[in-house]
DNA sequence: TAGTGGTCTAGACCACTGG
DNA sequence: CAGTGGTCTAGACCACTAA
């Protein structure tokens, strides 16, 4: 009768906000720039504090906003894109500085892990625990599986953990010959963990790539590299050639 | 004084419901199996029901459980392992019955795409629609974006959009010789117009894989992938060759 | 200490699904 | 239609950061 609109679907509140909030981070506001706090915007929007910040989340979560508790909230740089496949599959610690090795075990490794390992489930593995950096900020945690089979002469290492053993084990490693890899991209959320190497607080979104090294017909070892979902855009394939850049969008005054 | 618990850090009871109801579902729950409304679940648990989706996102991301509205909440099934990356570089529908083309269209790209394909901002390209079913589902969504220049001779096509003329378009991409492809994985939130099609709602997390085909020293396509956050695993590389294949965890009742 | 984002509550109403 | 998850409100308090 009197309405002109269709509606067929009344669009969430928070949704357009987001949109309305897109608009104005690529037309208002440049990289870094801090934005209101949350319940000044609220107010100015005239919605709930709950309702703004289902909003900010989504910005978050795809990269265009960082929020730091005690701080604020800002403009988030475009993802930085970093390498985690290449065309030459290479052993991890392989001439590969963007890996810092930082501690090692001896310890059982998770059931999901071992039935990838092959190997029985209460069974002993060394764990290698790596963080990587990139532009000056943490990007990554990675855990390495090394069954004790792959690498038997482990007796000249005197050290029980810490890096130095870290760097002998990923050493070791080199000695096979690696025929082949497979990876696996899923969504995770950090653990409480990771969580601190990631400067993130636990549950954020991460994305949780898992490695399956061969060499001797079996697998030799299995890595799982947990990424932070909002900085990162991971990528795979002619690595050292050209590569992707994404510019999300160039308006910014 | 009396605290022998020392506390370092109050543990947030979203995060403690979180950890209670992984258990429970590893070992209480089998898949398929329906939860308890929120609101139940919330009393039982003596929180609000605000708290208990906090939870119950944070499982969904996961991929431990699936809601639909209407309904109710059900145990999901591990993730399904979805092939997006091979060691043989292949062009879009290429003997491929993954993807059903759906439609194509020639308009001006978004402008992140356009710099990727390094053609002008305002330029007409081609635009090829398809979906992607596995296993009963729809998993992804995918634009294709093809400059006229790379595929010239579409002639003898008259059809001006529509299925048939997507198929076309892809076959004309088979005439040339690809040179290398590069890819990238991104976290973000599925667009409206997505969302219906991969049978979720807008802004449900996604895994955004975007392609650059080289074909003649140059971009001669661009893909844009959306797929299912909560139900794809996406694997990389020895494509035919062994399975990563996650158990999430064995015990089920 | 003042100000920020993070957690939590106890309600309310809406949109959707199925019988 | 009853029951489900999705959205929204108007508060409160907490944990953290920086001045």
């Amino acid at each position: 009768m009197g309405t002109t609109q269709l509606e067929t679907v009344p669009e969430p509140k928070y949704w357009h906000l987001k949109t309305v909030l897109t608009e104005a981070l690529d037309s208002e506001f440049s990289v870094g720039e801090i934005l209101p706090n949350e319940r000044d915007l609220a107010a100015r929007f005239g919605v709930a504090r709950a309702t703004l910040r289902q909003a900010l989340e989504q910005l978050e979560l795809e990269g265009r906003l960082q929020r730091r508790r005690g701080v604020g909230t800002t403009v988030a740089p475009p993802r930085m894109g970093v390498a985690v496949g290449s065309e030459q599959h290479t052993w991890p610690g392989a001439a590969d500085d963007a890996w810092k090795p930082t501690d090692c075990t001896l310890a059982v490794a998770p059931a999901t892990v071992a039935d990838l390992l092959e190997t029985d489930r209460d069974e002993n593995v060394h764990t290698v625990r790596r963080s990587r950096v990139s532009h000056g900020q943490p990007v990554a945690a990675e855990l390495i599986y090394i069954p004790e089979s792959s690498v038997p002469d482990l007796s000249a290492i005197d050290a029980p953990s810490g890096p130095a053993r870290a760097r002998a084990l990923l050493r070791e490693l080199q000695h096979l010959e690696l025929e082949g890899q497979e990876q696996s991209v899923e969504l995770g959320s950090v653990s409480a963990e990771d969580a601190r190497e990631l400067d993130r607080l636990p549950g954020a979104p991460v994305l949780v790539v898992t490695t399956r090294f061969y060499a001797d017909a079996r697998t030799a070892a299995v890595s799982v590299a947990t990424y932070r979902a909002d900085t990162c855009r991971l990528t795979f394939g002619a690595t050292g050639g050209v590569e992707i850049h994404h510019d999300p969008e160039r308006r910014a005054s």
